[in-house]
This record gives C-alpha cells, structure tokens and sequence, in this order.
DNA sequence: ATATCCCGCCAGAAA
DNA sequence: TTTCTGGCGGGATAT
C-alpha cells in the first residue's frame, strides 16, 4: 500500500493540497485496483471556480488549503456514478463534460459571487472522497489540457494575460511542482512567457508557427536528423559506424558548439522571455522540451522514438548508454514533455516497430508546414525591427541575441548569458513597472505588430485547417485508411476504407497502421502518385455552393478538429468532403514541408499512393488515384469538385478583385497566394473569402487606426503567412468554427478601438466576448453558453474549470448541455455510421431555445472543432434565413498524417505505423509487409 | 515484465 | 532566511 515514505511526505508537504491529498492516499492505497476509477477529480467545477486571489501567494496557503480542498473532495466523493466500465476516453469525456456544464451554468454565478465562500464549503466533502482516483486523472496531460482550456489559442493581446502560478495553481488543484512542468514546456514553444516570479503572459498559439520554424532551423543546424538516423541506424543493425562521417560531427558538434549544454531557443519578434531562461541551468525541461521538438521538425518521417530522442538528449552517445539511469531519467522527462505536447496536439503516442519489437514512439501531428526559416526569419527581421524602432531597450536587448540570419540569434551562447541577464534584468524591472510598455499595452509598436501576427495566423489558419481537413478526414477513417496502408496493397485496402464513412464506431477507428516508407520518395513514383495536387480538390466547394446558396446569410462551417483524439468522431459520412488539398510549399524548399502530403503518397510505395497511408492525404486524392476505392464519400461530389472548384474560384477571384481593388488586402490576406491560385485550393479559397472579408476590413481599420506604415501592414500580413503551421488543430480558430458569414457583422464594431480591431479575429470575439466583455453586443449573444455547438467530446472534457474564456471546449460543453450537440454519451453514436450525422440537423433547429439559435447575426460564432462529423443541414435561423452548416471535416488525424518523406532518409527503411485508437488497438493492422526494416508506429489515441 | 509517469524530496536561485 | 523553481529518481500504475 503506501509507502510510509511517501505518506510522510505527503503530509509533510502538504501545503497545498494537503488533507485531501492525504485522504486520498490513504484511500487509495486501500484500494488498490483500479478498476473503476473514474475521474471525478475533474469533475468538480466548482473547484475551479475561481477561488482566488492570486495575491497572496503564499499568504494563502490557508485559504488555498480550502479552496483546494473542495475541488478535491468533492469530486472524489460525488462521483461515482461508478460505472464500473473501465476508463475509456469516453467515460472520462462523459465525466468531464457533465462536470463541466454545471461549471459553465454556474459561471455568471460565480463571477457575481465572490469566489471563495463557495469553495469553503465544499472541501468537506472533500474528505470523505474517496475512491481514488485514477492515476490517469491526475495525469499531466490531462492537468495540461485544463490548463489550456483556460486559454483561448490566440489570445487577444490587449487583454490581459496575465498567469498566476498561485491562481492556477489552486485553480487546478494541483501542486505547483506540476504547474512549473506545463509552464516549462510551454515556455519553451513560446505560449507563454515569464514575466516576474509568480507570473508568466500567455501567448498561445500566436507565435507557434515562429517558434517551430526557429526550432526547426535550430534543429537542422545541429543536424539532429542526422544525428537521428545514425542513432537508429545503430540501433537496428548494429553497425557502430554507419556512417563515421557524421557521426562526429553531429555529435560533436551537438554537444561541444557549445550548446552542447542546451541552449534554449529563442524568438525573436515576438515576446521574449527572457530572464527565466538563464537562470537556473536550465537544463533541463526548457531545453529539452525545444530539442524534442526540433526532432520532429527534422526527422523524416515525423516519428520520434522515445530511446533515440533520450539518447540525442542525453547528449550523445559517447557516453553511450553506460547511463542506465540517466536515460531512464531521461525518458521520464521525456513522458513529460511529451504529454504536455500531446495536450497541444503537436505530437501523438505512437508505436514504432521495428524487428526488434516495438519502441514507444511519437509522431509530429503538429503544423507542418510553419514559414521556413528563411521566410520567417526575414519576415520576423523586419516585422521585428520596426518594433524595434519603436520600442526600446528591450527590443534592443533582445536584438542582441537574435539576429535574424544567423543561429546565433536564436540561440543564446553561454557567453553571452551574462549579458542577456543583466539586459533581461533591466527589462524585467521595466516590465514590472506599472506603466511597463511591454504589457499591457497595446502601445503601437508592439501592439500593431501583434496584430498583423495574428491575422496571419488567422488566415494560415484557415488554410491549414482546410488542409488538415482533407486529412483529417480521414482520420476517422483512419482506420481504414491504414488499412490501405499497403502500399502495395493499397488499393485493396483501401476499399475498404472506403466504407468507413459509413460507419465507424469511434472506438474502432482506432488501429489503423499506416506505413511510412521513407524511401519511398526515392523511389520514383511515376504515377504520380502525387495526385495530391490540390486541383482535386475541394470537394467542399461543392458542399458549400449549393448550401450557401441558399442565401442563407450564414454559412457555417465546422470542422472537426481534431479528431484524433477520438475516433468517435469519426469523419463522417457527410457528403461533403473535404479534401485534402496540399499546399506546396511555396518555397518548395524543403521537401518536408510540402510534400507532407504528398508524401505520404509518396510514402506509399506504391506510385498509387497509398492512399490510406497518409491519413493526411486524404482519401480523396487517392480517390483519383485509384477510383475504385473512392471510399471517401461520394463519389459524386468528387467529380462535381473540379468543376465547383473552379467555379469558386472565379467567383473569389471576381470577389476578391473588387475587394482587391479597394485595397492591398489581397495580398495581405493570404497568406500564399499559390495557395489561392491553386485549383485544390478551392476550398481554403471559399473559406477564406470570409476571411478575407475580414481581414479586409480589419486591415482597412488598421490603417486608419495604425495608419502609419501602410507598408507595415502590408508587410507584416505577409510575414504572417507563416504562421501557417497552426493547422494542426484543433483549436484554433475560425476554422472550425461557424462562421457566419454575413458579411456585415463582425466588423462593424470594429470601430470601437484597438482592442476591437484586434478582436476582429473571429476568434477572439468568442473568447473573449465572453469573458472580456469587450465584444460588441451582437456577439455577446453569443456567448458560449449560448452557442450551440457541439463539438465532441474528446478534446473539451478538460475545460471545465473556470476559464476565463470560455474555452473552446466549454463552448462545446455548453451547447451538449443545451442539447444541441448530443451528450457525450451519445457520442458514439455520432459516428459516421449512424449515418449522417444526425445530431446536429435534428438536435439544433428543435432544442436550440430561439435565443441560443445561430442567428446572431451580426456576430460570428466560432465552434470548435469538434465534431467530426460533417453536419449538413440547414437551419432557419431567428431571422428566418437559412442557415447552412457545413461541416469541414478536418481531422487532425493523429497517426501517420503527414509523413513528409524526405528522402533524408537514408536507409530504406519502411516503416508502418499502426494506430490504434482506443483500446482497440490492433485493429487494423494488417500486416504489411515491408522490405526491409519496418518502423511500425502505432498510435493510441487516448 | 515493461511502459508510463506521478509524487514530492530537496537543492539552487530568487526575494 | 524564506519562497520559488525545478532536477531528479523512487516506485506506483497501466499495459
């Protein structure tokens, strides 16, 4: 049972959470078994309510006992419904939903009551929770995922953003200890930033796609993928030397450039963190987190087993594994990093497998293709100096270690740190200071800069999104779609797959394998296999044409983010298909990037593509790749697609010109152009036309508002483009939202200030609307609570707690409460076999009350993304119009998505990637053969 | 048995 | 000194 040591300790510790830590230990111990534990700790809403007064740290420490106390307790006890199921992702859904609402519903209370006399109460009950729970409750992902779900991804810079360490602490309830895990990581990809000793900025998303290209760039430059390959190349035969070569160089340099200590990665434009960096060693978390990262941005295949990214961190194998220990230390800190990643949905749990056996492994799931390095730097140099210009020391201090072009810039040398601290130091006290610039402000230089950054990020939203739709897709499929998998096979495979969208039991999509061959891209796939041109495409368009036609002023569009997490989702059956459409890179530069798509057809050896292979292909392309297998939807639409697909274009083009005409927005919305020049691109065209409207007039504003340099703004749009990498999911923004697209509203307030253009983002006005309040009227009808989304269950459960915007997920949750999105329970059965996606025609019109109905008018709601299933209907809204809703299906598939085969690779290895989702995990394996060495991955969604 | 990874001691760095 | 951070690794859980 327990150990005295640790019941010691736990008693001693217990600052924070004490009492009903102990009981719970003492419980759980008793218990033992786990069977059925299901998670209540989440469950209790009230806990998060919250408490708080984040001034007192640790004045508090009473105050919070009680607090904390609560939440615990009362979970714990009230609980149970005991289902003895086992936990699945769903019970745990189900849990975290039905926690949730009662949150959602209480919030306004909340906010009127004063926080803590709530929480006195309830830690009472407290004590007596019992059953333990479950260890996975308490895992770090899922504290991660509750911690995000406090966050909006694109958080409005005006705001502010500030992070109580204490206040989420308590919040949470949880020790600070974990609290500094999520935060390191998180600081490492620049979601936040610290600003003083108990406090950190939220910066979300806004900078990801930055970060990742700096990373990668880093990555390259230490030559890990190298690196990467010799270690398994090792490994798999057990040729020391494989390649000599490099191997010294790698190593060598990874570890003496003198990064060999770890050098944490910084970001130029954006807000640096400055202080906390250097200090401490920081070794660790911080830096390990960023080289884990750049693993994947450099590996070929984006999988990363977890030995071979432990023995690269480690530093290298000189020491060669004499370390048991320290390797094992440092697979631990690699679980960690990786299940805050896994909340981010940047990487996935997989399974490599190799003759061996099978290794634990991760997959990138992330935003491929984030501006190159080259792209952003330039753009980031530039965006970066005028901010610089404007702003002072600090920028100026920061400049000091990042120049643009040269590593240098990003990386911070030891020698250097003295310096950095001082500077850091000075800027710290500047931030501190009341009227510290930095913050709050929203002072024109940063502020304006900050915009342009998001937009970008907006827009590359939306087009990654539509991309990742196509994969998406699949996802649900996945399933079948590794079926496909084989190459060689895969066609027949990939019939199957076909089917799925007809049905699929979440639980089942699971296993899927997928086969990744690296080489493939080698081999020459005449066929073209790259059918991947996204002239295909868009199989929305079609959709969407007709629907939108309707002349319902709204069209919605939802997308299902990410499904990954859950199969249940499932891709629906829906007509409407989205495609996959791939974006080449513009740069064309690396291989990775672009072909993501493609290659994973590519991957394929067989030129058919494998269709399945690639989840991220989507189905789709491979429809044209071998028809038969069609699997995907109807076929119908896809031939229509060409058609519509130009169709559309014209129209946006037209569309677009005149807007054009009135003003540099083109350009300035998107991102790539290709991309909107591109056939394939239809659909992102169509989605994106909203979003141009917006950026339009957001532009328009700025440039009455920024004014100053037009070019500024053009400029900056550009640079956004980069952001591209935002795709990966899930919660991004518009994409998966609705989107209204009357044109008129959401601009309109727009006028209001700063803080309103900077709410143009659809985004935003969700999120905060409710919270900040800031949003204009027509939106506030929306809020979350009222908005009828639904998204499924996976990827909310967490947010119940109290947010300060409403989440994504409790938008979700709200809506399921409204019952207008089924139930979690009901989940399952959304899957596409049900048919259509039957929740949503039926349940919106009739259950919305008139209030909750779409109609907003003029304000945009933005769902997440969540179901996955491709609602079509057509709903009246208050008004009367028609309100059509498509869904965009995009699914973040977890698994073998993108497999960007670069031909890095050397050796041929084939490599599977098996998926499982759920329990079921083998599901669909089937056993592919493979020539040579087959990395198998499997991945278990969870 | 192996894979995960929670927990919290405890030391170094700030305040 | 006290508090904040966070490295680290024992050992409990999950598979």
């Amino acid at each position: 049972m327990l150990t005295p040591k640790k019941y010691n300790a736990v008693k001693k510790r217990w600052k924070m959470s004490s009492t009903s830590l102990e009981s719970q230990y003492l419980r759980h111990t008793t218990q033992t078994t786990t069977s059925n534990h299901k998670g209540n700790v989440f469950a209790e809403p009230q806990a998060l309510t919250k408490t708080p007064r984040k001034a007192s740290t640790q004045g508090t420490v009473l105050t919070e006992i009680q607090t904390n106390m609560g939440p615990l307790m009362t979970p714990t006890k009230g609980r149970e419904t005991g289902t003895g199921e086992p936990w699945t992702p769903t019970s745990n859904l189900k849990m975290l939903m039905s926690a949730a609402s009662p949150e959602i519903r209480n919030r306004e209370k909340e906010l009127c009551m004063d926080s803590e006399g709530g929480d006195a109460m309830d830690h009472e009950l407290g004590e007596e929770g019992e059953k333990q729970i479950s260890r996975k409750e308490k895992s770090l992902g899922l504290l991660c995922h509750k911690f995000l779900a406090r966050y909006p991804d694109y958080p409005n810079p005006a705001l502010n953003n500030d992070i109580s360490l204490d206040d989420v602490a308590t919040e949470l309830n949880v020790e600070r200890r974990r609290i500094y895990d999520i935060m390191n990581v998180l600081e490492s990809l620049h979601m936040v930033s610290r600003l003083a000793k108990n406090r950190y900025t939220w910066h979300g998303r806004a900078n990801l796609p930055q970060t990742l290209a700096k990373l990668r760039q880093v990555g390259e430059e230490h030559r890990y993928g190298q690196q990467m390959q010799q270690i398994r190349q090792r490994s798999l035969e057990k040729e020391f030397d494989s390649d000599g070569e490099e191997k010294e160089n790698e190593e060598v340099e990874g570890g003496e450039q003198g990064q060999k200590e770890m050098f944490f990665v910084e970001l130029p434009g954006v807000e640096f963190k400055a202080a906390s960096v250097n200090s401490r060693k920081d070794k660790s978390l911080r830096v390990m987190s960023q080289k884990f990262v750049m693993l994947f941005l450099v590996s070929t295949p984006r999988v990363v087993s977890l030995d071979v990214a432990a023995r690269i961190l480690i530093g290298e194998d000189q020491v060669a594994d004499q370390d048991k220990s320290k390797f094992k230390t440092k697979v631990r800190r690699l679980y960690d990093i990786a299940n805050v990643l896994r909340s981010l949905k940047l990487i996935e749990k997989v399974h490599v497998t190799e003759e061996k056996g099978r290794k634990p492994a991760f997959e990138w799931t992330g935003p491929e293709d984030f501006p190159s390095v080259k792209e952003t730097t330039a753009t980031t140099a530039t965006a970066k100096r005028k901010l610089e210009s404007r702003t002072s020391v600090d920028n100026c201090a920061k400049n000091l270690f990042s120049s643009p072009g040269s590593k240098r810039s990003f990386t911070r040398h030891p020698s250097l740190i003295k310096l950095a601290k001082s500077i850091q130091e000075d800027r710290r006290k500047i931030n501190s200071a009341p009227t510290s610039p930095v913050k709050n402000d929203s002072s024109s230089s940063e502020f304006f800069p900050t915009k342009m950054a998001q937009l970008a990020a907006i827009c590359k939203f939306q087009l990654d999104q539509q991309s990742n739709k196509v994969v998406d897709r699949t996802p649900k499929s996945a399933v079948t779609v590794t079926e496909a998998l084989p190459a060689h096979q895969q066609k027949a495979v990939k019939k199957p797959g076909a089917p799925q969208p007809p049905v699929l039991t979440p639980t089942e999509a699971c296993a899927s394998t997928v086969h990744l061959t690296p080489r493939a891209q080698f081999t020459p796939q005449p066929t073209g296999a790259m059918s991947f041109h996204p002239a295909q495409c868009s199989p929305l368009i079609p959709i969407l044409l007709p629907q939108h036609q309707g002349g319902g002023p709204y069209a919605i569009y939802m997308h299902p983010s990410s499904l990954r997490p859950h199969p249940l989702t499932r891709p629906q059956p829906t007509s409407l298909a989205v495609r996959s459409m791939t974006f080449e890179d513009k740069t064309g530069r690396s291989p990775s990037d672009v072909t993501v798509q493609g290659n994973s057809s590519a991957t394929n050896k067989l030129p058919t593509s494998s269709p399945s292979a690639l989840k991220r292909v989507c189905s789709e392309r491979t429809s044209e790749e071998s028809p038969s297998k069609a699997k995907r939807i109807d076929p119908s639409t896809r031939d229509t697609s060409p058609k519509l697909c130009e169709i559309l274009q014209a129209r946006l083009k037209a569309r677009r010109g005149g807007l054009v005409s009135s003003r540099p927005s083109p350009r300035a919305l998107h991102l790539d152009p290709e991309f909107v020049n591109t056939p394939g691109s239809s659909v992102a065209v169509a989605a994106n036309q909203t979003l141009e409207q917006n950026l339009e007039t957001f532009l328009e504003k700025e440039e009455k508002v920024a004014t100053s340099d037009s070019e500024a703004g053009l400029t900056p749009v550009r640079a956004v483009p980069l952001n591209p990498q935002h795709l990966h999911t899930e919660t991004l923004i518009p994409t998966g939202y609705l989107i209204p697209i009357s044109q008129q509203s959401l601009f309109s307030y727009k006028d209001h200030n700063t803080e309103s253009s900077k709410a143009f983002t659809p985004t935003y006005n969700i999120y905060h609307t409710p919270t900040a309040g800031s949003r204009p009227p027509p939106i506030q009808e929306f809020t979350p609570t009222s908005l009828p989304l639904h998204r499924p269950p996976p990827s909310s459960p967490f947010s119940a707690q109290g947010h300060r915007f409403p989440s994504p997920a409790i938008l979700n949750f709200t809506l399921q409460n409204l019952g207008l999105i089924p139930g979690p329970g009901s989940v399952p059965t959304y899957s596409p076999g049900t048919g259509h996606t039957p929740e949503h025609p039926s349940s919106l019109p009739s259950p919305l009350p008139p209030h909750l109905g779409l109609h907003q008018r003029g304000g945009m709601v933005f769902v997440k993304p969540m179901s996955p299933v491709p609602v079509q209907h057509q709903m009246t809204g208050p008004g009367g119009q028609p309100l059509t809703l498509i869904s965009l299906q995009q699914m973040t598939t977890p698994k073998g998505t993108a497999l960007p085969q670069h031909s890095f690779f050397h050796t041929p290895l084939a490599t599977v990637v098996t998926t499982s989702h759920g329990h079921t995990a083998p599901a669909g394996t089937k056993t592919v053969y493979i020539p040579q060495r087959k990395l198998d991955v499997t991945a278990e969604d969870t």
